[in-house]
DNA sequence: TGTTTATTGTTCATCTTTGAACTATTATGT
DNA sequence: ACATAATAGTTCAAAGATGAACAATAAACA
């Protein structure tokens, strides 16, 4: 008596997305190992990068950004501030933002950094031709939008 | 004078990837927030999968299989064993190896679960026709093939 | 056999992440 | 204006994850 017949296994969308969320991960882990030189987090260069491409913008931005809670940015920019790689100060009209924004140095890191993420990103993705990889971006930004009002 | 010539925004890998990473962490959020009526997490749940896959293993191979450390098995399984969820056996012929499998409650909680997670990623890739998702799957695997061993 | 090396799982200290409660500030509605 | 809501950031305790050191067991090899 067989009452799996609709086993996620046997469905190739659940297949797929394992595939994909053990890419994510493995990448992610060779990440850490591969910033751990230059003593940095893949939490911390996600901070650097969205504050290069987004310089002024509030803490609660980034969180939301980052799809993380407020307090985890809290703990995580000081340290980065101690390190003089980026800037917190008041918003002239709203006391209540802080406006972030990478110093010179953290500049600096944030190109070294992304010299190894793209690596790592160039070894990962080179096995996919420009078009396959264009159309899972495509995809995946779709998953996106579909997810983040659910 | 512009020295960023080679920014990793210009290229499409990155940028693909970039939605690649975006697009898990939000299901696996997503995840967490449905999978909490069934007092379970994701992690948890990605033990209940692999052991279901493959009864009998060991702590050291489920480690493995989930891409963690194996202390981190050592505190995730006592939860799950206390509730009944699984059994810990020692084997016959290896007395440090541990065996794993699901009970008749796990297995049955279990199926709960992927009933969530299953209908999570349906509405997830459902923009996405069956060849697109295959190849997305296709490239994924090649993807950890590819950084499992460096 | 006896000694050395590897492997399995645990312990423990440390670091991260999280969410709820809190303060300060701004927005809204009467 | 005044009371009420909402918002930005912080604090703090609890939960999770990590890696190094460790005990028990097995394998390799002289």
């Amino acid at each position: 008596m067989n009452n799996k017949q609709e086993l996620p296994w046997d469905n190739p969308r659940f297949r797929n997305w394992v595939a994909v969320a053990r890419a994510c991960h493995v990448l992610e882990r060779t990440l850490a190992v591969k910033l751990a030189p230059l003593d940095l987090k893949p939490a911390q260069l996600d901070v650097l990068m969205n504050l290069y491409r987004h310089p002024g913008m509030s803490q609660h931005d980034l969180a939301r950004k980052l799809l993380v809670g407020r307090s985890n940015i809290t703990m995580l920019l000081p340290q980065l501030e101690a390190r003089g790689l980026l800037r917190r100060e008041g918003d002239e009209k709203d006391k209540r933002i802080l406006r972030l924004a990478l110093t010179e140095a953290g500049e600096a890191l944030l190109m070294q950094a992304l010299k190894v993420h793209m690596t790592l990103i160039e070894k990962a993705m080179s096995q996919s031709t420009p078009e396959q990889c264009d159309m899972i971006g495509e995809q995946m930004r779709k998953i996106y939008e579909v997810l983040k009002e659910a």
